[in-house]
DNA sequence: GTGATTTACTGAACACTGTTCAGTAGATTT
DNA sequence: AAATCTACTGAACAGTGTTCAGTAAATCAC
């Protein structure tokens, strides 16, 4: 069936160019600023089609949330050329900051955001994979730490969720903005960078201490 | 004038029935459900009314952000009963989460979201005084427990900032329900509250640590 | 008391939003 | 050649924040 194929083929394009449209306009305007009318018009379809494609807008932004967490664990898995664990969890740390800072919308669509996560409260079967996978990584570099006498005594799973809340504290707080509101009261810092480069800094003292 | 002065009284009371209202309505809602329209026909006036009190609808976002802020500058200002300061910082990590917990729709307007905040962002001479009120109260405490031995060397406002970024991470996880989906990867803990109290125990050890 | 002015307020509109659905043009099958 | 199926769309629905000309009533000046 060839021209079945052909068709099936060009569906799946469709869907792909959708998504392409979709992710452009967020990354250049935002997504608080993108409609489903201008994926629409960027694609030249109607507003219609895109729902033959996707069920709604959550779906896309669903979509999208996997792929921003397939750019962030390929990051991570660049990591792992980096032998010492301790080295490698500052890294993931500078990583993690450096992803949110510089996808600042793909953050929000991956940690923020509870929209794209409804596709999958509704289907039971489905869970959080991106999410966990991505938190493994951290969790086994953590428990490899332990084996080089760092954070002993520590439950790695518990412990491992405390780090990952610091660093999204502080990305959000970036991403946010509101970061930039607190370096406006304490003037000495020059910028964005200086406070968010200090306040990590700051806390991998803190970790080295667990030794 | 008593006029003038009865006009005046007029003037603010509307003002503050339409606060009233809008509070109300998002506490009721969520402000993702409710519109200008909602409010106004709560308050049984015209839409356009609104719009001759408040600028726009960041400035109600605003005014009720600031409101959220005495809520919890209280909350911090009871715990200054609590003599002891590591004590203390427990409390108000305690307390702050529960603040996020129970006011999740303030907890978004004062820390989330950055429409409240573009009301400042304007003008210059505005700052953010509540987020640095409330910040205060962290840094005085995390001083005081340096007087008694924790976290030597440490400097107090990065240090500080590190702490607010954990509780902040796990807040807004929290409030946004990613939490909810980690509990479900991880089966063995029963629900939210158990999670988000099993992970400020875990941080709350590494802290006592810091002696 | 009467006319002018100011004040408080509103109806209707503008330009959007996500989403649905009847209807159509064209390809494919019978 | 007629019937079916597929891909697609125009137009509508029910909303959104916001603006502005216009109005009714209160206040002021004479």
């Amino acid at each position: 069936m060839g021209i079945e194929d052909r068709k099936q083929r060009h569906k799946e394009d469709l869907k792909a160019t959708i998504l392409r449209a979709a992710k452009e306009l967020f990354l250049e305007k935002g997504f608080e600023r993108t409609s489903m009318r201008n994926i629409a018009e960027k694609i030249e379809y109607s507003p219609a089609t895109i729902y033959l494609h996707y069920k709604d807008k959550n779906e896309i932004f669903y979509a999208l949330h996997q792929e921003g967490f397939k750019l962030l664990v390929n990051t991570f898995k660049t990591l792992s050329a980096v032998s010492d664990p301790f080295e490698r969890l500052k890294a993931m740390g500078y990583a993690y900051i450096n992803f949110a800072t510089e996808n600042p919308d793909f953050y929000q669509l991956m940690f923020v955001m509870s929209e794209p996560m409804s596709v999958l409260d509704l289907d039971a079967a489905k869970s959080w994979d991106e999410g966990q996978d991505a938190f493994l990584f951290l969790q086994n570099t953590v428990m490899e730490c332990q084996t080089k006498g760092y954070f002993k005594g520590l439950e790695p799973n518990g412990f491992s969720f405390t780090i990952w809340c610091t660093v999204h504290g502080l990305a959000t707080l970036r991403t946010s903005g509101h970061l930039e509101h607190v370096r406006q009261a304490k003037t000495n810092m020059a910028d964005l960078e200086a406070v968010t480069n200090y306040t990590l800094q700051t806390y991998i003292n803190v970790l080295e201490r667990m030794k």
